[in-house]
Parts: structure tokens; sequence; C-alpha cells
DNA sequence: ATTGTGGGATTGTTGAACGATTCTACGATA
DNA sequence: TATCGTAGAATCGTTCAACAATCCCACAAT
């Protein structure tokens, strides 16, 4: 049964301005495309090979992503978070992180499991002196939180919310040594679920964010 | 400043796309257009005067906000909720609504107003034996909850998610009955917060949600 | 009743075209 | 020197026509 899932993925083949925009997506989350910059229609679907309707698809598709931004008859630029951006991100994620922590007793364990292990892992990791995944473990570890409410369209608006936080890390230069300041927070929280403090662990969380997000806000205000 | 931005809003003229958009929303919204129903290009874009790109654009947009599903190569369809759609959105509602309630004591009184107002005129009007706006009502309370956030990206998702309960409600053919149901809940909840027992309130949401999860998904079993 | 197999309808994508809007650079004016 | 206005270039918004790819439906064969 899951080879059929798996094969349904192959069959269902995205369209092309889905599989742009996909490009797109990650170039732009790797660093590859800058914050700011103007995505031109004639120079990208000249190097992609795609027509302008098609590429005008896949910025539509980005812009409710989050990731670019739409400017009428200017064009579509890759997003530059400000500080007011920063604000509205961590109040989104402290409502839907700290309710879904709160269900920490009523979930299943695979659910608990998705929490702890991206922490655990970061920890060998980090043991080894090895930062190189340190990023992704964090965002693991906190979809894992979201999971934890089991809506799949509250874990597909936060992937969205994570990915536009991408963004303000990389306009803050602080794309690597961000998430990693923060991995002794994950350990805490992580401790103290498995105490059975649930409440502690939320207000764990709440503080993290509290932190992070000074931290990141502080760092886009100069342009 | 108020006029400036006003002016603003009618120089931010929409692009054809989104005013396609727009109002294929409010079409399928007023129930004008049902769910399951195919759209086709040609049709539709004929009939509004409107080129199979720019059509197409307004779909894409439409898709995102999860009005409408698109299957390749076969088209674009009213959005359908199942049973399991409505479980799945509940259990966002939950984290979303519950997690912003417990705010209560942290925000503007402009913000707990916005929570107020729609319960109080929605009592008016029942006195009054006018129905006529109850389910806007209803929106409108929880719109109001959803705002206690402090978050436009939250806020707008929660759109999307109230949009998408209409469809539901839409299936179910339980339109204007079902938010009427649920008066006396909302009245219950904004009186235990005006009595300062924030947790109670939140209990009492999370027991209207899940009267009205196990309402609607009962009526969407069958089709 | 199930399984091919056509043809017809619809979608996916492209390329060109043109009006509308924005940007840029240059010169006029104070 | 600084501000303003303007012509021309560049780019976006939208349409149209075309064709390949895919899906749907009816009909025939087993």
């Amino acid at each position: 049964m899951s080879t059929l899932a798996q094969n349904k993925a192959d069959l269902e083949r995205a369209s092309t301005a889905q599989k742009v925009a996909d490009m797109l997506r990650e170039r732009v989350l790797l660093g590859e495309l800058e914050p700011g910059l103007r995505l031109s229609e004639e120079a990208i679907g000249g190097a992609l090979g795609v027509s302008r309707n098609t590429l005008r698809e896949a910025f539509r598709l980005l812009t409710r992503d989050r990731i670019l931004v739409h400017e009428h008859s200017r064009g579509v630029f890759v997003r530059r978070p400000t500080a007011d951006d920063v604000r509205d991100l961590y109040a989104a994620r402290r409502v839907i992180e700290c309710g879904a922590l709160r269900l920490w007793n009523d979930v299943s364990d695979a659910q608990r499991e998705a929490v702890r292990a991206p922490v655990r892992q970061a920890v060998a990791r980090a043991e080894k002196k090895d930062f190189s995944k340190t990023g992704s473990a964090n965002i693991q570890f906190h979809r894992g939180i979201v999971g934890l409410a089991g809506s799949a369209r509250l874990s597909d608006e936060s992937d969205r919310l994570f990915a536009e936080l991408m963004l303000a890390f990389r306009v803050a230069h602080e794309v690597e040594a961000f998430h990693q300041t923060y991995l002794p927070w994950n350990r805490k929280i992580v401790e103290l679920l498995n105490n059975g403090t649930v409440e502690q662990a939320v207000q764990q969380l709440d503080e993290y964010f509290d932190a992070a997000e000074q931290d990141l806000a502080s760092r886009l205000v100069a342009d």
C-alpha cells in the first residue's frame, strides 16, 4: 500500500508553473536570490526556457507563499521582511505553537517523537562539533510542535511562516548562527515535556519566542 | 491621514485576475457556484470577457485560498469539503482561537471590543426576530477572537479557514441555521470573559468547537 | 461485464503582439 | 545647485491564436 502512495506522487507530475515555483522557492531560500531583488519576467523566463505566462503563474504561487511580493506594473520582488513583519510572524507563532504544545498529553507517540527527535539529533551533532544542519534541525523541532495540532492546514501555513522567517534571517545576515543559539532552549523544552510539566514547557517556549523575536527585530531596524 | 489611506486603495486598482478572483470567490461563497462544480476555462472566460491566461491566474489565486481545487489536465472545481477536511479545519481553529483567547488580558480595549460587539449585535437582532445576518455575526465574533493575537498573517489565514468552512456548511445544506444554534455559546463565552475567568471562556470555546465539529461532520458523511 | 480503441473536448504551454505604466536620463527653469 | 518636467526606453498587463498533451465518452470486441 505504501508503494501505491509513492507511485501516486510520481504520477501527479507537477505542472511547469509548479516546478518553476519550486525551483525559485529553493533559490530564494538558499540565498541565491537576495531579498529585495526584482525578478524580471523576461530574464527569468528566458533563462528557464518557459513562457512569460507560465512564469507569471509561478510568480502568483510564490506571492501567495509570501516568498515574493507583487507590485502592480512594477514586477515581483524577493520579499524583504521588516521588523514589523517579524513581530507579526512571532505573534502568529506564539499562538500556534504554544497552543499546539498544550496538546502534548493528548497526541500520539509518533507526534511526540517528531518533537523530541530533532533535538536529540541536534545535540548529537553539536557534541561532534558538527554544526552543518543546525538550522534545519531547529525548524524540524518547531514543525514537530505544530504537528501536535494534527492539522495539515496549520502545518502548511506554519511552513510558510518558517520560510518567511528564513528570509528575515537572510536580511539580518544571521542564517546559521541564529538557530544554533537556541538549541539549549529546545533541550530545556523537551526536558520539561518529558517531566510532564507541560505548562512550564509552554512558558519556556514563549520566552524563547520573546528572545528570538527581539534578537531578530533588532537586527532589522537598520537597512 | 485617513483620506490618504482611502485614496491608496483606489490607486492600487486590482489586476484583472484579482478582480475576477474576487468575483468568483463571492459567487462561490454565496452558493451560486455549488461545491463540486467544474469551472470551464472557456465558458467562464467567455462569460466574463477575459482571456484564458488571465482567468487561469485567477484560478491559481482561488486555489491557494482553498476555494477551488485544481486537478491536473482536468480543470478546476469548486472545493467540496469532506468530513476529514472539517476535522482538520477544527483542529486548526481550536489551536488558533483558544490560543488567541488566552491573550484576552494582554490586548487593547479595541481588540476586546471586536469580540464583544458582534455578540451584542446578534443578541439585539435575535430579540427582534431578525435572523438575517446571524451567519456573518458569528463569523465576526470568531474573527475578533483571532484578532486578539495581533497578527495580520494569522487573521488572513483564519479568513481562509472560515471561507472553507462556509463551503462545508453549503455541502451540509446548513448555511444559516447552523450559526444561529451557537449564539448562546458565544454569549456565554463573552460573559465568562467579562467576569475575568479567561480559562473558563477558553474551555467553553473548546466545547463549542467539539459540538460544531461533530454536528457538521455528521452531516457530511453521506454524499 | 470487462477491456480496448477511437474521436472530440478541454487543458497546458507557447509565442507574438500592443496598450499601459514605470523608470531613466537629460535638459529647462528658478 | 537643486528641483521639475518630459521624451524615450524598458517592462508589465492582457489578449489572441495555435498546437501538443491529456482526459472523457461512446462504441465495439472479447
